[in-house]
RNA sequence: GGGCGAGUGGUGGAAUGGUAUACACGUUGGACUUAAAAUCCAAUGGUCGCAAGACCAUGUGGGUUCGAAUCCCACCUCGCCCACCA
């Protein structure tokens, strides 16, 4: 047998895979059970695949790999994300179509997936830059236009100034752009708007169901951030103006001393003639409006603000008058704009309060649950106590109990100082109120949402075209379906334009064409979609990739759908994850899919971070190249290090010295396998656990203890001087998914007629005799250990454990009492 | 400020109520070699001891239990995400 030499087997099996490639690629509507295993598909950037792809698509491969050995009918696709600004930036640079630049990259980027011996179903490939996939992202677009879920508005966007580019939210970090890092700021820009608030409610509630890690599913919850309250109108003093506010608190609502207002709400002009110092609150806005988020969020310990003089609000629920302000911590983004302020009961309020010198208003006082919760007593116990000392009693509990912010009860309790209301509890004092406000027309019950309607217009070339045509006569007409797709058409110059138009807009012969309806003269939309619209439902795609008649055809989406299994980044959280299951819920809906959730489970994996625990970045210089590691020790070193170096979902950094563990191992394998056959079966009780543990660890995704337990049942072999064909066969369809070619090679060498990939997962077998392992313990430590594959009751065990000499010894003087437990230990209490 | 998670040898980590430190890296000693690399063998949490062995160790301090890295409470440290969300 000549040595391991992973560069010449590597290839050959590459090459005998691809030819048997129809063995494995997925079926339509087989007989056999599916399993849809999907991995985010990769950006062809030209920097090649990044180690976050090694580790996800390699325990991809591992599960399908395994999957299919088990009999599934696995679908396990790929394709390429292909539109977004850096592919665009990097033509700009060096003067080359973005659609080269994307061939070229998607080449190379495809010739490592091969390299790395991922068997992939190359026939469903996909690309979003094709215009026969972005056709249907267009379609689907449409379909949202129809059903009143895209609309235009004219809103302040975030603008990036080095990109010249709108930016949703979610694109910003630190009030920076999230992909060049430069400033930002507001810009005033009609855009188009998906309508993801109308299905906030089902996101959440879809969850529930759904196998996503705790994490996963509480973040996107959070981000949608639903929140109960209400709806509250103050009438403006002497005008048929009212300030609608909402608020979670209707309890508090006698405490509101003041209104405070955003820079932005309309309320401003409509009051100008009443306001007497509206020049310096002009002043005030304008400043509020050139700070940058950045900026007005590095100031949250000084509020600022101003007063409208001449101006009063008036408190609905008890006819008080309140002075209004406005003031930047107000977000005209969130809820109407405007608030009530509570100084006694909230925070920022207590601040601005302060800082103006306004008077506070105390209606809650703690309750006397709190004091109960806190000191751990019953509430009948607490009113012996009250009598005594109430009130300290109740705030000093309240306060340790941590519901006091600085100075500020922010909690629940009793209502005082409420008119009618006082002595109700917050919960339902807080019914009472708005019930009793409707009756007057001025409050109801409502819901708001963190999250924000989906900005979806882009000002940029690299994008899909958004099939709107302008029409003078008919305003806003959709293209109509069977003129999809609305091709990209070829530009000269890919920059953005400085005045945030796109650089479509000035290809006039493209811009300028013909109203659907009218025949009229008309313009085209020239803004394009984000990037984030052809990811949101690729996974359809896949299922169906050729198909010119619709998305994908409904027979073979109700075979395939949903994703059993979707491998990606905890970054794609609350964007990707959520916007994708935004437009599958819609697509749903109308009645275009089976399934209303789209992926079944969700495994995030952990960050590979550099050696030096930093992100790995092209600015830090210490990106490591899956490339350089195949090139020294094989695909298959690599792949089984890439899972080996740590938990699968924990961010671990690159340490270059333990790829040669793993690569020892393999040599190992290799020598142990080309040792002689022997008909042993002394490993009987080994091998099980080895079955059984591997297994195991593929499906939880605990690929580096799977990893630990091949190594640890090779260590054995390696003692050896033959071994059995059967064990050389069951560890070599075990490693199998981890490394496949040595595993393939060696399986050829035991001279097997078939191939490893057309072999089945082994099965642990039922009755195998247990071995026990009694730990036996004197007062719970570990003092002896008995191994043997007796199955005593506990009567007779412990009888055998006190024949023990050294046990014996040390119970002369008796003991107080035994536990056992079968199969694990004695334990004898003295 | 809020939410989530983590803290175990020199290092990555294993063990989720029952033998703490599996597996691997590294280190030290030895074999092979002119030498080095590679490979193989042995040792490797700490303290005491010639040894058998004993004691101490899972961020800190308490608690629950026959028994705690694991469960509960408080604190400390680190990481990630969100953040003036009314």
């Amino acid at each position: 047998m000549p040595k391991y030499n992973p560069s010449k087997i590597e290839t050959k099996w590459q090459k005998i895979w691809e030819k048997n490639s129809s063995v494995w690629q997925a079926k339509d509507f087989s007989k056999k059970k599916k399993f849809y295993t999907l991995f985010e598909f990769p950006y062809p950037s030209g920097e090649g695949l990044h180690m976050g792809h090694l580790r996800g698509q390699t325990a991809t491969d591992i599960f399908a790999r395994k999957k299919r050995l088990q009999g599934y009918n696995v679908l396990n696709p790929i394709g390429w994300d292909a539109f977004g600004l850096p592919t665009e930036n990097y033509a700009i640079k060096n003067k080359i179509h973005p659609a080269d630049a994307t061939r070229k990259n998607i080449a190379s980027m495809k010739a490592q997936e091969k390299m790395l011996g991922y068997f992939l179903d190359w026939p469903r490939e996909i690309n979003t830059t094709d215009p026969k996939y972005y056709k249907w992202t267009q379609w689907i677009f449409l379909q949202l236009f129809k059903h009143g879920l895209a609309y235009k508005k004219d809103i302040p966007i975030n603008w990036c100034l080095s990109c010249k580019i709108g930016l949703a939210n979610e694109e910003i970090i630190d009030g920076r752009c999230e992909r060049c890092g430069g400033e930002t700021t507001k810009k005033n820009v009609s855009q188009w708007l998906l309508r993801i608030t109308k299905y906030a409610d089902k996101l959440i509630e879809g969850l529930k169901d759904l196998d996503f890690p705790e994490r996963v599913k509480t973040s996107q919850t959070s981000w949608i951030g639903r929140s109960n309250g209400a709806d509250i109108d103050f009438s403006v003093k002497d005008t048929k103006h009212k300030i609608r506010v909402f608020t979670t608190r209707p309890d508090t609502l006698f405490g509101a001393t003041f209104m405070v207002i955003a820079p932005e709400h309309d309320i401003i002009l409509n009051l100008k003639k009443k306001i007497s110092n509206f020049k310096s609150v002009e002043g005030y806005i304008k400043k509020a409006k050139t700070k940058s988020d950045l900026e007005r969020t590095e100031l949250t310990k000084i509020k600022t603000g101003i007063k409208l003089e001449g101006v009063r609000a008036i408190n609905p629920v008890n006819n008080e008058e309140i002075p209004i302000f406005v003031a930047d911590y107000v977000l005209s983004s969130y809820g109407t704009g405007a608030i009530m302020a509570v100084p006694a009961h909230d925070q920022r309020d207590f601040e601005f309060a302060k800082q103006f010198n306004l008077p506070v208003s105390t209606v809650i006082q703690p309750s006397e649950l709190i004091a109960c919760a806190f000191y751990k007593i019953k509430p009948k116990y607490l009113f012996n106590r009250k009598q005594l000392e109430p009130e300290s009693e109740l705030t000093e509990a309240a306060r340790l109990s941590g519901k006091y912010k600085g100075d500020v009860y922010t909690g629940t309790g009793v209502l005082i100082n409420s008119g009618d209301y006082n002595g109700k509890r917050s919960s339902d004092a807080a019914k009472e109120i708005v019930t009793d406000l409707e009756k007057k027309s001025a409050g109801k019950f409502a819901i708001n949402y963190k999250l924000r309607d989906w900005i979806f217009s882009r000002q940029h070339y690299w994008g899909e075209p958004i099939p709107i045509v302008y029409c003078g006569k008919c305003s806003v007409v959709p293209v109509p379906e069977n003129e999809l797709p609305v091709l990209l058409p070829e530009v000269k110059n890919y920059e953005p334009t400085d005045t945030g138009e796109s650089p479509l807009a000035k290809i006039t012969d493209w811009v300028n064409t013909k109203c659907p309806k009218c025949n009229g003269p008309a313009k085209r939309e020239t803004d394009t979609m984000p990037n984030w619209a052809g990811s949101s439902w690729y996974f359809l795609r896949y299922i169906d990739p050729g198909n010119d008649k619709e998305l994908a055809d409904k027979e073979k989406l109700k075979y395939w759908m949903p994703v059993d299994l979707y491998e990606g980044g905890m970054e794609h959280t609350t964007l990707h994850l959520l916007y994708s299951r935004f437009w599958n819920e819609f697509l749903y809906d109308i009645g275009v899919i089976p399934t209303s959730e789209p992926y079944k489970k969700r495994v995030p994996h952990g960050i590979i971070l550099a050696h030096d625990s930093r992100k790995m970045s092209k600015s830090f210089g210490n990106i490591v190249s899956p490339d350089e590691m195949v090139k020294e020790y094989g695909a298959d070193t690599t792949r089984t290090y890439a899972m080996f170096i740590g938990p699968f979902d924990q961010s671990i950094a690159w340490d270059k010295n333990g790829l040669k563990g793993v690569w020892r191992f393999l040599n190992k394998v290799w020598d142990n396998m080309s040792k002689p056959n022997g008909n042993d079966n002394l490993l009987e009780e080994e091998k099980q656990s080895l079955i059984i543990g591997v297994s195991k660890d593929i499906e939880s995704f605990s690929m580096n203890t799977a990893i630990a337990k091949l190594m640890e049942f090779n260590n054995l072999l390696t003692q050896k001087n033959s071994i059995s064909f059967e064990i050389k066969t069951i560890f070599l369809t075990l490693l199998y998914p981890f490394a496949p070619h040595i595993s393939e090679e060696l399986w050829q060498s035991l001279r097997n007629k078939k191939f490893l990939f057309e072999s089945t997962w082994p099965k642990a077998e039922k009755d195998v005799k247990q071995k026990y392992n009694y730990v036996i313990q004197i007062n719970g430590r570990k003092k002896f250990v008995i191994k043997d594959d007796f199955d005593l009751n506990e009567k007779d065990m412990i009888e055998k454990v006190l024949k023990i000499d050294k046990i014996s010894k040390e119970l002369k003087d008796g003991y107080k009492k035994a536990v056992f437990v079968k199969g694990k230990i004695v334990n004898f209490v003295i």
